[in-house]
DNA sequence: ATGCGTTTCAAACGTTTGTTTGGGAGGCGC
DNA sequence: GCGCCTCCCAAACAAACGTTTGAAACGCAT
């Protein structure tokens, strides 16, 4: 099977290593070779595990996105519950929270991932897509309910583009976090903790989706 | 030279063909035949023109850039003279209409420009983000330096991380600006005009710049 | 020990990639 | 006429790609 106890087994190290490059260099420009290599393991190991490439990139979002929607979907049953009283603010640190539960020991592992997705959205319109609506639209939309309860006085329409404003901003910011961070320190000689980061980004998209609504 | 007055060059011809297929594809999943085949151009004809593919990718975002940089400058000196009196939205506003003026009459370009910026921010992490930098990063400073002149109650570090959130809302929602219209054409039976979704976009950046600042 | 299914491996496969080559049009000065 | 420069073209180039192959190595029942 897997896992012979102290090292780890042909597949997860593929993953470990296919996660990292795939988020450096982007999927196309990372070749089979380059994993293979700097996972130890042989070329025709990715092909004999996964069956393809592109079912490889598959099996990276699977990893992180299976527990983080399992745990986003526990909370906002959670939050259903007790109906009512749910806040903006609440919900967006629902979904960090849930992101942060999922890679706890390595929240470093977090802005790879959204490096990740954000690559996933520009690149390959296709396959990656497709995957994204068919495994996790049901949770979304969820969130986008309770989204709507939380913060009445925006249309379902006005919200629709609001949520993807967010998103923007989300994915593009984690995206280069390191980068960001590096800039911060030396224009500003300060060390900016990734948690910073993300009450800053929370506040931000608060703020953004309570704004008042565009004369039209 | 170029032009022979009727039909367009054949440089021309590869930057008009070359940016939307970047934009549809991506730079590394666009090859310089299919390129070069659907200009009707010559294989060769991109080294020789250009060098090489690289420099053919510069080549498509100087062409908008320059010119949009040119307009944003010119604008900026006119609203450093009337200072004092600059909005938040007047500048969010100048930076659109900068972007506008710039593809007067083919308004859909704007569109492909930013998905290729989305394209050029998460792929290619090396010569692309240098080039950016080194080319536009003074006209880039002196916008931030009225921003914080029309929002002085946000300081500097946290406008710093602002602006980029707003940065990813901004290049996130354009890039994919055609597809959200679909979608917005299918749920909600409304059809959604580009510069509907700009003033949405706009009244939601100011709200993020503007939001309450977090503890800290 | 034998047999079987799983996993690993080096090697090769056929494509496709960006780039280079050498020659041939076409225009222009002289 | 000739020489020169710019541009275009079909063809070939070497390299890198994802994938496939067939055999060797392993673990583990019987």
């Amino acid at each position: 099977m897997a896992g012979r106890g102290a090292e780890r087994g042909t597949v997860d190290r593929i993953l470990d290593t296919a996660e990292v490059l795939f988020a450096q260099k982007g999927f196309a420009e990372t070749s089979l070779r380059a994993i293979t290599s700097k996972a130890g393991v042989n070329l025709a190991a990715v092909n004999y595990h996964f069956g393809s490439k592109e079912a490889l990139i598959q099996a990276v979002f699977e990893r992180f996105l299976d527990p983080f929607c399992a745990r986003l979907d526990g909370l906002l049953t959670e939050l259903e519950t007790n109906s009512g009283s749910v806040t903006l603010e609440r919900l967006l640190a629902t979904l960090s929270q849930s992101a942060l539960a999922v890679q706890k020991g390595e929240p470093h592992r977090v802005a790879i991932f959204f490096r990740l997705s954000g690559l996933a959205y520009s690149q390959a319109q296709g396959h990656l897509r497709r995957f994204f609506r068919e495994h996790y639209g049901e949770v979304f939309r969820r969130f986008l309910e309770q989204l709507a309860l939380a913060v009445p006085e925006v249309p379902p329409m006005e919200m629709f583009w609001r949520v993807h404003f967010a998103l923007g901003a989300t994915i593009f910011t984690l995206s280069g976090m390191d980068p960001l961070r590096a800039i911060c320190r030396s224009d500003f000689a300060v060390e900016v903790l990734p948690q910073q980061v993300e009450e800053r980004l929370l506040a931000f998209l608060a703020g953004g989706i309570r704004a008042q609504l565009p004369a039209s």
